[in-house]
DNA sequence: GAAGTTAAATAGGATTCCTATATATCTATC
DNA sequence: GATAGATATATAGGAATCCTATTTAACTTC
């Protein structure tokens, strides 16, 4: 692919427009908060991740990582994370965020803005459908090196695509031993261990349903 | 809702990773141009447009009047981007891309980030539906005041959706006269009308083709 | 142990981005 | 038509983001 065709070139058009309006609602969410979006989503990462190195941190927002130092040293100044030596790498730093922190993430995370509404406002089908379509993007992002490795079902040595026949929770989590179903599929799950054989379950994932009706929808 | 339900929650965290990997994106693009992305993002649009007020550039990035202001003043001292007074408007102010302005966004335009490859890397009908569901999502975010009116075709007076029985081209836009398919729905077509019954629409499109099959493909 | 690699910090600087306020102009009202 | 209020932008002031290039320290490899 040497031009960008026209239905994918559109798509990055409405992921721009969307993108714009969670960060307008973001700042908006925090605008009593001692934080700006960028720090409330660094110290949202430190929490989920119960800490994590400055590298990483910058691999996550996607800049480069003396910003990622700059904002570190905001939530630092504020008393909302920490810096502490890496045992096993003496080069390295951990980042965690303080008890306050903690507190302060917890009361924003549950924050409702537009964009979250407007999310909300989908039925559950087309929020199901839009899930599969980002954990698929994610995932070719992923496997191009644009992004850092995360957490997906989908590339987990735990997840079995299809295990069982019941169509509302096909899937099974071999780590919490329960079928689930596709609206349940993570982008983040800390007990994700990386699958060797992430491409093939992939291709079963993929696939869809292994019975009869795995047929393309597309195909009356 | 006073709490976002969980799986819309998953779906704003999808959203945030996927903007962060557009940014970053956006950045490794620009590494050789003489701008960075908020800059490239008002030329483009400036381009698109054919011009806009201050107000309107701000709008559509999400930032401050002030911002918009700021970042205008960058375009302009590298000519890329004119002022020009507003004739109806004594107080509004139009800004222009300029000639070079141009040349530069059509360059910039074509290039092809992970993003785009991601984008492309789905097969024709996800990227369908994920343009189904983007278009949803703005409209939405339209309805909640949330963003500026976008140019859809789904809100435009010109817009006939399931006008035609051929399922690849059944809707019609009657200011071109000519039949069209899902895929080629706009989200900032130059000839966008707002319409009146704009609800109507609107629930003529989402109840989808008008046939027997309109059933909900959830249903067996 | 030397050379190369990697993690983070530092230096330096342009820009983004905010809130608050000033200025002009338009619009609606008496 | 004068006046009050609303609107569009600019300005002021300042904190942070964000970059590239470089330095420092520590790990790794041969």
């Amino acid at each position: 692919m040497t031009q960008t065709d026209p239905l994918a070139r559109k798509l990055r058009d409405g992921l721009e427009r969307l993108g714009a309006a969670l960060r307008a609602d973001q700042w908006a969410a925090l605008a009593d908060a001692p934080l700006n979006p960028t720090q409330a989503q660094i110290l949202n990462f430190l929490v989920k991740r119960g800490g994590a190195r400055v590298g990483a941190v910058a691999a996550e927002l996607g800049v480069s990582q003396p910003t990622a130092t700059d904002s570190i040293a905001a939530l630092e100044r504020k008393g909302l994370a920490q810096r502490r030596a890496e045992t096993k790498d003496g080069r390295a730093t951990l980042i965690f965020a303080t008890a306050r922190g903690r507190a302060l993430n917890e009361t924003l995370q549950t924050r409702v803005g537009a964009t979250d509404r407007a999310l909300a406002a989908l039925d559950p089908a087309e929020q199901a459908q839009l899930l599969a379509l980002f954990i698929n993007l994610i995932r070719n992002l992923q496997l191009e090196g644009a992004i850092a490795p995360q957490r997906l079902c989908v590339t987990c040595r735990h997840f079995r695509p299809y295990a069982h026949d019941d169509a509302n929770a096909p899937h099974h989590c071999a780590f919490v031993d329960a079928a689930f179903g596709g609206a349940a599929l993570r982008l983040d799950c800390p007990d994700h261990e990386e699958a060797k054989e992430a491409e093939e379950i992939w291709l079963k994932f993929s696939r869809g349903a292994p019975t009869g009706d795995a047929a393309r929808e597309a195909v009356p």
